[in-house]
DNA sequence: GTTTGTATCAAACGATCGTTTTAAAGTCAA
DNA sequence: TTGACTTTAAAACGATCGTTTGATACAAAC
């Protein structure tokens, strides 16, 4: 092995790592040596590779968090082109599907949810990261998409707090996971994640459909 | 003054600047430096007065956030019997209007649910107190509630669903406060707010009046 | 006036933090 | 084989962490 790809191993496993922790923890809750012993590295290593702890959970969002963040909106866009109707109703389907079933595992989902909540909670220097690359876009794509379906020029601010208030129903289940499954008495199986879908499509359909042509007020 | 006056003060004073400090930060991203230079008390005051820091933490829980969820339960319980008719919509909207206007200042209904947000993300000790005295309680009586309003044995679990997800809900604009008015560019004024309560209120119907009798589907 | 108990204080404890230093091990080109 | 360069390693840096200690101030009890 190279000491270029021994070197590529070593950063990758430092960014798994510390990714898992931080999410898990927090920040201030994980220190370097915490991640080094379980990236199986010395110490300096995060030094070395990032320059700072600080860096390391920035790169943390730019190799780990956004990556997956398009992939899940890649596999939102091709499941809801793949409905032989588009509706509010499909959109909020779609995305509940993506968020809850989609392309990730179980341990990713969590990370990637409980990463963005504590940003929610606790904007850093991360946030901005994320709000530009990936949640503006992602929004205006689906207020675009959603308009359509709206009579003309009403309730633009409507629109973004509909979609926010879908997110916030779809990242607390995730995020939540755990207080949820101590309240409910129930496991996060495939059975009760496919019951959640209908649930989050059934309880978003309101705020959406309220706002679809013709629909019963 | 007296010592014991002294003293409660001083306690009194730990647990206020305790509780925004691990509200703000985080229970890791805090010393008891800052809390007891918050204070104006010498560094040893939280192990004399409460022990550990982590004693501390819990007793913010048990001497301030249960006290404060109960009495937002109780102006739930007045504004919601103070509603000329009874009805899923009006539940929704006295939650939304007794959590996100209600008598809590914004600072400490901030705090509130922000301290529950960390808790809901990654449970302590904390969190099997809150369950017990005031989640569990409280979501049994909304249960009850509700229950008069749907068609018997029916959807027990969908009535714990479309409440988790009103909390969901609700909780979201509150503990993403910063992110929300980054995203949107709205300050959080008396107008939005009350903006707020009619968007949750249109938003949670479905889910609960799916389940209200005779209700269209 | 002395004793007792409570509260506060400065100071220091050992442990751990993020980071830096210095040396060693390794590959690759010349 | 030499020299340049990259990566890893052990050790130590100063700073800060939560906690403990011992002294002091002071009101209340006797």
């Amino acid at each position: 092995m190279t000491p270029k790809e021994k070197h590529d191993f070593t950063k990758e496993r430092l960014l798994n790592e510390a990714e898992a922790l931080f999410a898990q923890k927090g920040y201030d809750a994980v220190s370097v040596r915490q991640i080094t012993a379980a990236a199986h590295c010395n110490l300096a290593a995060v030094n070395y590779h990032f320059g700072s702890k600080q860096n390391l959970y920035l790169e943390v969002f730019r190799a780990r968090w956004v990556p997956r963040a398009r992939r899940l909106q890649e596999y939102f866009g091709k499941f809801f082109a793949a409905q032989d109707s588009h509706s509010p109703t499909t959109v909020a389907k779609s995305l509940a599907e993506a968020f809850l079933i989609g392309p990730l595992s179980d341990e990713e989902r969590q990370r990637h949810h409980q990463l963005m909540a504590r940003e929610l909670g606790q904007p850093t220097e991360a946030f901005e990261l994320v709000a530009e690359q990936v949640m503006r876009p992602f929004i205006k794509g689906l207020a675009e998409t959603l308009r359509s379906f709206m009579p003309e020029g009403q309730g633009e601010e409507r629109l973004m707090l509909n979609i926010l208030s879908m997110f916030a129903t779809v990242l607390y289940f995730s995020f939540a996971h755990m207080a949820v499954t101590r309240i409910t008495g129930r496991e996060y199986d495939a059975a009760f994640k496919a019951r959640l879908v209908e649930h989050i499509t059934e309880f978003s359909v309101k705020g959406l459909g309220g706002i679809e042509k013709g629909a019963l007020l």
